[in-house]
DNA sequence: CGGGGATTTTTTGTCGACAATTAAAGGTTT
DNA sequence: AAACCTTTAATTGTCGACAAAAAATCCCCG
């Protein structure tokens, strides 16, 4: 927990280690501060550097981000509507912790919205959007031969973020966005550090397929790797409990 | 334009009468007046009693629910958030205002949702989902016979809605949710009053389907219905430019 | 040693005030 | 009559202050 040091009486300080160095810019529009707050929290949230259950104290986010209460409450809110974070009334606001139900609807939710998505993105995408999917692709590849645990899970969401984008749906991939991120904080919770979340081979399927307009075989590829990906969190799960208290702690959730 | 009777000098106040009477209730929760002013003005929305471009102030919405700038604030932002009204800076909020450029891609999201929230419903719904189901169908066949528009246009609605409800799933209940009433803008936009948005007898067919266990038949019935309402919209919208101009008053939207 | 109570501090929710921005009305000029 | 300017008032964004709620620590007692 990042509390400060005990010194005597008193509630200590919470202040969350992996926001630090966030430099305020000078002479910046409060619509720019406000994106710039909720992106830096939702990128930590994604790389698994702001773990579930963290305390993200209004106070602290002033300090850290250099702004006034107004716009902090304005963030939290908006995180909160995208599930990133939860508000509970006259206590912190916490990085949002899924419950087990949550699990199966979020990634039946996504298998739909996936599956919805495909057929755009096989209609809309150019070569040179397949070209970046590929970069993408190798840079995932990259960061999970590097062990760079926080690089990769970003880049592994990163792909399937990509896809809501060339849907050019901004509804579909808003809610794919959101899916997404709520299904990064599952995996951060319900699975330890160093294991695969997703396999390279798998989205490079999904390209080809979509590449040779075989959009049956895209969506039916990427459905098996969501459900493999929700199958290997149920089979861990059993494992992880002893782990998941210690990743809590004694009570994030009291 | 709901403003007050002019004075003399100075701006007049703004004052949505559709939001008239709305009694504060005694000793209620934070989070219950919060929900119940949501409701209210989403409601409305939804009945098509708060047109497209309604001016929405703070000021009005704290005296007319008894409530304090603050939860205004946190209700309006919410209410920004599902896209049910829009947040202009330094400016009061409005009803929100789908441009034609969303009116493809809400119908296209919508679609994508309807058809992966059907298989769900078929697999959840009970008897007596179905016979109420049928209830609320009778209900919407007797609004539209009185001809009562605001009635009967939530009703329509609510018949979608029900569906998502039905899905058991929060996540895309939730998407639905905001796709339909951000549906009912456009209708309530695009369309004058007096035509039939959403006809008896298609929500009709689409439950004798999934009653049946016809999952594909009730996608395509409601895919039709769908599309026909779209492209209803398309063709009323040519003849309704002028129309359009009378329902927005010289500038809605400077 | 553990539990409970008191104390201290942190944190949130809310309000009032103020300044900046915006909108509407009236008056003046072309 | 239309356009522009001035005046007036409404409205939003933000801050500081205060009270209530919550959390952590310390102390005392059994």
């Amino acid at each position: 927990m990042n509390a400060t040091a005990p010194k005597g009486r008193g509630r200590p300080k919470v202040r969350p280690q992996a926001l630090a160095g966030q430099a305020p810019a000078a002479r910046e529009k409060p619509a720019d501060k406000e994106q710039r707050i909720y992106a830096a929290i939702v990128d930590r949230v994604m790389e698994q550097r702001l773990k579930p259950g963290t305390r993200l104290p209004e106070a602290a986010l002033c300090e850290l981000f250099g702004v006034g209460r107004t716009l902090v409450q304005k963030v939290l809110q908006r995180l909160a509507h995208d599930h990133i974070v939860e508000l509970r009334p006259n206590r912190s606001a916490i990085v949002a912790m899924p419950s087990r139900e949550d699990v199966g609807k979020l990634f039946e939710a996504r298998r739909a919205l996936e599956a919805a998505v495909l057929p755009l993105v096989a209609a809309h995408a150019s070569r040179a959007d397949y070209a970046s999917l590929r970069r993408q692709l190798r840079k995932e590849r990259d960061a999970m031969h590097r062990y760079a645990q926080t690089e990769w899970a970003g880049l592994a969401s990163a792909f399937h973020l990509r896809l809501g984008e060339l849907s050019r749906n901004p509804m579909l991939h808003r809610y794919l966005a959101e899916i997404i991120s709520r299904c990064c904080l599952v995996v951060a919770l319900f699975q330890p550090p160093g294991n695969a979340t997703c396999e390279h081979d798998e989205h490079g399927r999904v390209v080809d397929c979509l590449e040779a307009g075989d959009v049956a075989g895209a969506q039916r590829e990427n459905d098996r790797h969501l459900r493999d990906l929700e199958a290997h969190l149920q089979l861990v799960e059993e494992d992880t409990d002893l782990s998941l208290a210690d990743m809590l702690g004694l009570s994030a959730r009291s």
